[in-house]
DNA sequence: GGGGGAAGGATTC
DNA sequence: TCACGGAATCCTTCCCCC
């Protein structure tokens, strides 16, 4: 390693090390000294010996790149210079220089307050942060080259009389608020970007303001009081602001201080700058421009306490693009920066001469937008209603390998995230696992689930299995850590949440892991049956866990959680009666008893009857089956009674958590001395649609009603298409389903006021309208399906991890199908009643 | 070939 | 103090599946 440093120095390449002063206040300083100081305090660290492979990376994509460019034919190059045109032609036309967009940003933000809040700080260089890593730094310590993002220990080296506060969001989070306030009145619809800086468009306050009496522009200059007590003036503070631009200075006069601002747009950014610091005892910089990318350029250039404009005409933002160095663009960083330079590329105005050949290199997105940065063009609408994409949490810490510790953080990490998805009622789909070992090499690892997931067990279930597979993959070596996170992505938009809710099918699927899991040894075969039922894969059991694992029931989760406990708690009691009978395979060699220990934390439990709802506390799961067989006894027996040849009708009602509900349940043809699957199909009427949930079983050949046929293989993640009807149009829909979809029937057909008869399993409208001539079909329909499942090994094991909820029904006859516990009738009844709950 | 997921990387504050 | 963050977004590349 010291000889290729050596060799680094020697070829002059720490470029990629060095000292980034692309900030405010740091012109003029004395790069090669502090460039050295970073060095010799860097070398040998396993964060520098990182950094040398990136940038050898980097090197090597640029060699790849050279090589790509020396390939280029003149006719190549001819065909893109024409291509490049037009496009720049195509731009120009769509130029807008109409909007007056503001970028405001603090002067060094938390640095200030803090001098604010402390003034003998005011003159003595300054460093916010941690003792590991200063999140920023004052203007006198960004002398000594010490700025944001820099490590402690080499900050104090090269200023070592620096001061160092830790940080207190609570008070820059106060402080940005009445910020806020005042961006408000310019723009209402701001967009804060982080609490010190905001894009503005102030195009219709400019045009109000137009008409506004002076009295309407005029502020005044008062004391205050900061917040620890100190009198000041803020007279003295403003000074600055009015330095930048004379010519446009506004008049201070009279006893009272007034200060009178114009009219034009740099007149209402100066103003919102003076308010902020009267408020605030803060400066703030501004840039003003006709698009955000170049607003924000802008606001850098006077910084601190300045403001710039680019006047809204094309010359002038042609005339300010030209010679703006590359790296001044937000988007453009120090990889990208390097990759042009290497093509001759510094400024703006080269990024356009090189137009035709950056079009020959690089991707069509990345070669558009150096086209737009060339252009001077950026995006003229502040778009305010963008929908968060991902929540992550993350930590780092000192060398971790002990596998109980990393579980251990991975649940606490996912608790946290809970509790922020939680809070903004976020759900997603995408875990994704984060982790950088002691030599600083990140790895994510993502898993896509079949349903959102947002509370502690449902995201653990993922993560974990995924740092599974990191350990296994290292193993024997340990996992040595340092950082660790959790992300939580692919989010709900408010139209699928919708769809979600109606969904029974999604319902059931609730923490169902997907195909994609299986490889991670999760456990994603269970028996089909059990899913139908809702036996979900208990969000914190993996196939790992053959030690029983409690539920934890939220409080906060009613309805849905309730009725899903059930099914969870009997599937955690199944894998605790199996673990109990076989013989212990014990944790994988790493994992671990801990991690046993950790997922078995105290939980309250008791059980929701899924027939009459009400909580059942107190029981073992024999009592509580008893119940459940006392309460769908009672069912039966009532709709025994009833006249199951007319058409459904409402008026019946039926108990739900919110109470009893005027809606009907039918249940027809119901053994119940002896329970048979599919000899029963259950009708429920809402009003002018039937619905009615199907599934569709692995390897079941389920039929559209348009006749196609969408086949359905083992594998569960085929079984995403879900068809269904919607007022007689067919439509195929990417679903989260896993067993089918749900069927709106419209109600023509057999008769007025009654819907159609459509198979739920095969999806074929049957003439007749005699339920039970339509129920006998149905039965075939489903015994067909069974069997073809049944027939089949349902339950496949992970080689070497026997996972307990396994149920092998192998080979089963038709007898047998008859004699199928009671808890498959109770399965259709259970979907059945949340059917009728979800549409309640 | 297109779409989607996974993984890694760049960039910003 | 012997040491380099956390959160979010977007992009690219690779791979698999249809």
């Amino acid at each position: 390693a010291s000889f290729r440093i050596e060799k680094c120095e020697r070829d002059g390449l720490f470029s990629w090390m060095a000292l980034n002063d692309n900030k405010a206040g740091m012109e003029g300083i004395n790069r090669e000294k502090i460039n050295k100081i970073i060095l010799e305090a860097s070398k040998g660290s396993k964060f520098y010996e990182n950094e040398l492979k990136k940038e050898q990376q980097v090197n090597q994509r640029i060699e790849k790149m050279m090589l790509q460019k020396a390939q280029i034919t003149e006719q190549q190059f001819r065909k893109a210079e024409g291509q490049v045109e037009k496009l720049t032609a195509d731009l120009e036309r769509g130029r807008d220089l109409g909007r007056v967009v503001v970028h405001v940003d603090m002067d060094a933000f938390y640095a200030a307050v803090e001098m604010r809040d402390c003034p003998e700080l005011k003159d003595k260089p300054l460093g916010v942060g941690s003792w590991r890593l200063l999140s920023t730094s004052n203007y006198h310590a960004r002398k000594f080259g010490v700025r944001a993002a820099m490590p402690t220990f080499i900050a104090k080296k090269l200023c070592p009389n620096l001061i160092i506060v830790p940080l207190n969001f609570d008070k820059y989070r106060a402080t940005s608020a009445e910020v806020r306030e005042i961006f408000a009145e310019y723009d209402p619809n701001f967009l804060p970007m982080s609490l010190d800086e905001a894009y503005l468009d102030i195009t219709d306050h400019v045009m109000h303001r137009q008409s506004w009496p002076e009295s309407m522009r005029t502020y005044y200059l008062h004391s205050g009081c900061s917040a620890d007590g100190i009198r000041f003036h803020n007279a003295d503070l403003s000074l600055d602001l009015f330095e930048d631009s004379p010519s446009a200075s506004p008049s201070v006069s009279g006893p009272a201080g007034a200060v009178v601002f114009g009219t034009c747009a740099e007149e209402a950014v100066r103003e919102m700058r003076f308010r902020i610091e009267q408020k605030t005892m803060l400066t703030a910089s501004a840039g003003i421009a006709p698009n955000m990318m170049l607003a924000k350029v802008c606001s850098d250039k006077n910084k601190p306490n300045g403001q710039y404009r680019i006047p809204a005409e094309r010359q002038a933002v042609m005339d300010f693009v030209k010679n703006l160095p590359i790296r001044k663009v937000p988007g453009i960083g120090k990889v990208t920066e390097k990759m042009l330079s290497a093509l001759g590329i510094k400024t703006c105005a080269e990024l356009h001469q090189k137009g035709a050949l950056l079009s020959l290199l690089f991707s069509e997105t990345s070669f558009h937008h150096f086209l737009q940065i060339s252009l001077g063009l950026g995006s003229t609408h502040i778009n305010r209603d963008g929908e968060r994409k991902s929540m992550s949490t993350e930590r780092t810490f000192a060398e971790m390998s002990s596998v109980e510790e990393q579980f251990r953080l991975c649940r606490e990490l996912c608790g946290d995230l809970a509790n922020d998805l939680q809070k903004e009622g976020l759900k997603g789909r995408t875990v994704t696992v984060k982790l950088k070992n002691v030599n600083f090499e990140v790895k994510t690892r993502a898993l896509t689930l079949s349903s959102v997931v947002s509370t502690e067990e449902e995201i653990f279930a993922a993560a974990k299995d995924l740092l599974k597979a990191e350990i296994d993959h290292m193993s024997p070596q340990p996992l040595k850590l340092r950082l660790m996170g959790v992300r939580v992505s692919g989010f709900v938009s408010g139209d699928e949440k919708k769809s979600l809710q109606k969904s029974i099918i999604s319902f059931f699927q609730s923490g169902r892991l997907e195909s994609g899991e299986t490889s991670q040894h999760s456990g994603a075969e269970e028996l089909p049956l059990l899913q139908l039922a809702g036996f979900q894969k208990d969000p914190g059991v993996s196939s790992l866990d053959v030690c029983p694992v409690k539920q934890e029931v939220s409080k906060q989760e009613a309805g849905q959680s309730e009725q899903q406990s059930f099914f969870q708690k009997a599937h955690v009691r199944r894998l605790r009666l199996q673990a109990e009978q076989q013989e212990s395979p014990g944790p994988s060699d790493q994992a671990p008893a801990v991690e046993h220990a950790l997922l078995n934390a105290p939980r309250k439990e008791y059980f929701t009857c899924p027939v009459c709802f009400q909580k059942q506390e107190g029981m073992d799961l024999g009592k509580f089956n008893q119940h459940v067989d006392e309460c769908l006894t009672s069912v039966y027996t009532a709709s025994w009674e009833q006249d199951v040849s007319s058409c459904p009708a409402q008026g019946d009602y039926i108990r739900t958590e919110e109470g009893l509900h005027h809606r009907q349940l039918q249940v027809t043809n119901v053994d119940v001395t002896e329970p048979k699957i599919g000899n029963g199909i259950l009708h429920t009427s809402m009003g002018h649609s039937s619905i009615f949930a199907a599934h569709t079983m692995p390897g079941l050949m389920s039929q559209t009603s348009e006749g196609c046929e969408e086949k359905t293989s083992r594998n569960s993640s085929d079984l995403h298409k879900v068809h269904y009807c919607d007022g007689g149009h067919q439509r195929t829909s990417s679903s989260d389903s896993k067993f089918g979809g749900v069927y709106s029937v419209e109600p023509e057909g057999p008769g007025p006021g009654c819907p159609a008869l459509i198979c739920p399993i095969c999806n074929v409208q049957q003439d007749t309208s005699d339920l039970a001539i339509f129920n006998r079909h149905v039965d075939i329909c489903l015994n067909q399906g069974v069997l073809q499942e049944i027939g089949q090994e349902v339950v496949s094991h992970t080689p070497g991890i026997p996972f307990s909820a396994g149920v092998k029904c192998q080979g089963l006859s038709r007898g047998a199908v008859k004699r199928i516990p009671s808890v498959f009738i109770f399965i259709l009844l259970f979907i059945i009643v949340i059917v009728y709950q979800l549409n309640a």
